[in-house]
DNA sequence: CTGCCTATATATAACAT
DNA sequence: TATGTTATATATAGGCA
């Protein structure tokens, strides 16, 4: 309604249908708000999340109103004669447990259990949504692997470099130290020490300067 | 809201209430049907006006979000009245709303969807998973393509068969007929329907013969 | 009441942070 | 994820028929 105008179907993107939710519910229960004080309605509001979260508003008391609207139904129709039936139909318990059923034999049968019970239809769009589902993994888990190798070269490179310049100090160090001992610099040590002070090279050859050096982190 | 910005509360003059009644009623059910279907959420919207007249709307059932939401009203009860009957139900609701909750985002997992917090283990082992059940469901529905290929071919083979019979009785009923009129048999009759009597012949040049002799079913 | 019109007030989709 | 911003889409107050 904005930006663009939106179809009214199920949004597919799982986070902007979050973020949707989120702002259209408040819309909604300050709309509801706003007509029972402005036209002196009752009102009940009950709205359940996706993940069933509960969100719920009543102009005065919501038993009031979900009795008066209980008592306009039995007045208008047949529902008091089935009221038992649909009581243990409709009862707490096992509206959770259809739920679950429902959830269970949708995960089974993406995992490929249970479908001798499917047509050719029913198995068509589940390959498709199967195939969905597994090309984003395999998307994400790439972009993972990317990340990771990506960040260990980084790594890679800064301790190559703090590497080449603790020889450099090590061996600034070895001098002045010889220099103070003898009153004559020594370029023999300088030499040997930065002899392989190349970061590339020390990768190649994997000598592990730092740990002969005892720094804190070998790694 | 347009013309003028009003203030939220109750309108004095009774027409214009009414009005507004009816028109931001209409709007507070329309934005709810579209929250409903946008966010795949439950709603109930129970709307009395001031003289009593009932309007409603809900997602699914009114007496499911009702029931659903009485529950949440109990579970919430129970919190305080720490009876142990109770305390009892409330695991029990508890557990059953885990559940869902944990089947819905494996669910989603299944789907590709919130990817973003697994890490590189977990997607290797939702992919193998997603690959399992993606060849099953390949698997499942190529058992069932062959089936129906194979039934329809044996379907093909009985009525091949029938044709074939039906023929050669027709034949021999146009004999006897003939020999009846002219008391004298045709060979030449017989010769050009029994011509290509035989099945297989039949199925290649789809010569449609039961067509021809008025059967009930073509196919 | 109901519907239509139009100028504004709101709501909100797509982004940005 | 939650909140803020902005350009548009909607909703609607006040009239009128």
């Amino acid at each position: 309604m904005t930006r663009q105008k939106i179809q009214i179907k199920k949004i597919d993107n799982l986070t902007a249908r979050q973020v949707t939710f989120s702002k259209r519910r408040r819309g909604l229960f300050k709309k509801a708000k706003e007509l029972s004080i402005l036209c002196d309605a009752e009102i009940a509001l009950i709205v359940f999340s996706a993940t069933g979260k509960l969100f719920d508003y009543a102009s005065s008391s919501m038993q009031q109103v979900i009795e008066k609207h209980n008592m306009h139904l039995e007045n208008q129709d047949k529902l008091s004669q089935q009221s038992l039936e649909l009581e243990l139909e409709n009862n707490a318990y096992n509206l959770l447990s259809n739920e679950i059923v429902e959830r269970t034999n949708e995960l089974r049968r993406m995992r490929g259990e249970e479908l001798q019970e499917l047509n050719l239809e029913d198995l068509k769009q589940l390959e498709k949504l199967a195939e969905g589902g597994l090309s984003r993994v395999i998307k994400i888990k790439g972009e993972r692997i990317m990340k990771e190798i990506h960040s260990l070269k980084k790594k890679e490179t800064q301790l190559l470099e703090d590497n080449y310049r603790l020889k450099k100090q090590m061996a600034d160090t070895l001098r002045v130290q010889k220099d103070v001992r003898q009153g004559q610099s020594s370029e023999s040590i300088v030499t040997d020490i930065c002899n392989s002070a190349d970061p590339l090279q020390d990768h190649i050859d994997s000598s592990d300067t730092s740990l002969k050096l005892g720094l804190p982190f070998p790694n």
